[in-house]
DNA sequence: CCGATTCTGGACTGATCAATCCATATTACA
DNA sequence: TGTAATATGGATTGATCAGTCCAGAATCGG
């Protein structure tokens, strides 16, 4: 069917190694060269694969967020209780306090932050991914009321987006502060409310 | 004392005007250009008085950190208790959800994300601005502390991170989303955790 | 082996970036 | 009024930006 040169790049490893350069330094800041030096292709592959910067950082932003969904899952899965995992997961990351991994911060968040209220498919793309993180979240809070952690009054939507403003207030944190105790303890306070 | 031709702006408002460019664009995306149209003065005057952009930016940011903690030192006086202050300070906040002002969030903690652990003048600063809002937040709980709305018993440093950790949250929040039920929510549960 | 098809290296484009420079304007002081 | 000092407008610089283009390379079906 396909006739011509193949392609001599994995699209895969590409759009991968596009992601890295794109969650350490940014849309705006991320330059194209940065971009093929990274991805190790010559710039006509990348517009003949991807068609510009934004397509690009879309496939980029969708490559992580469907890793993190499926990670978070899978962590999710190997915890004893719902609740388990997301008092985890906070706590796990507030320990990163200090480390490069910290200074990188998640990509979704970074985005969110930098693309903001901004127009175009980048931000929309970076507001779609805060708000799977939500729903991802609000899942949890639901297994965590069934499980009887949680009291099953209490607002799924709203302690799923508490849960998605404490994981960006962690990150927003990590990134400034090298001070493990305090990050640690702040994380533990707000565990708190929702037991 | 001083010889020749005085300058024919005010230093005060050209600064001023830059803080508003830097907040609403972010330090790598506001362009000399930018800036210049803004304060309204020449390019020859921007480096005579200020030398470079970071500078500038270095301006900008004290500015901003200086009128922020007056606003809420007398926010925090006419409240009727440093608990009080602090549960206004975050419901109005997230009471800003949908509003152009959310979107813009806080120079401070805008960048602090955009900066995050980088080198250089600017990124330190951020640093230092985001240390002085949690030096804040500490003297308020301590506050709180002493009239008996706070656990005396309770770590008055990890409070303040926690506090912070919060509002960078929230502000992260506000930027994508326009769900103002489910951000209020969210700064309700967030304050549970201090009482 | 040939022609059609697709991919790729890298030169190139025009826009924009931060910053410099210089001629001119404007003031203070003598 | 003249001279030193400082400010300003705007042209200019060289780097870098995202994106285009084209000549040549690689692979296909026949």
């Amino acid at each position: 069917m396909t006739r011509g040169r193949p392609i001599a790049f994995s699209p895969d490893q590409a759009t991968s190694a596009a992601m890295q350069v794109f969650w350490a330094r940014g849309y705006d800041s991320a330059s194209t060269r940065d971009l093929l030096d990274a991805m190790q292709i010559s710039r006509s592959s990348l517009y003949q694969a991807y068609g510009n910067k934004e397509q690009l950082f879309l496939e980029a932003m969708r490559r992580y967020r469907d890793n993190l969904l499926v990670r978070l899952a899978k962590r999710s899965e190997a915890a004893p209780s719902a609740l388990a995992f997301i008092e985890g997961l906070f706590l796990d990351t507030a320990a990163e306090a200090g480390s490069e991994r910290a200074a990188l911060g998640c990509l979704i968040f970074n985005s969110a932050g930098e693309l903001g209220q901004r127009e175009g498919l980048a931000a929309e793309e970076a507001r779609r991914s805060l708000d799977a993180i939500t729903a991802l979240f609000q899942q949890v809070i639901v297994a965590a009321q069934r499980q009887g952690d949680i009291d099953a009054q209490r607002d799924s939507k709203a302690l799923a987006t508490y849960l998605t403003m404490g994981m960006a207030g962690l990150r927003t944190l990590l990134k400034s502060t090298q001070d493990r105790a305090a990050t640690q303890a702040a994380a533990t306070m707000f565990l708190a409310s929702l037991r």
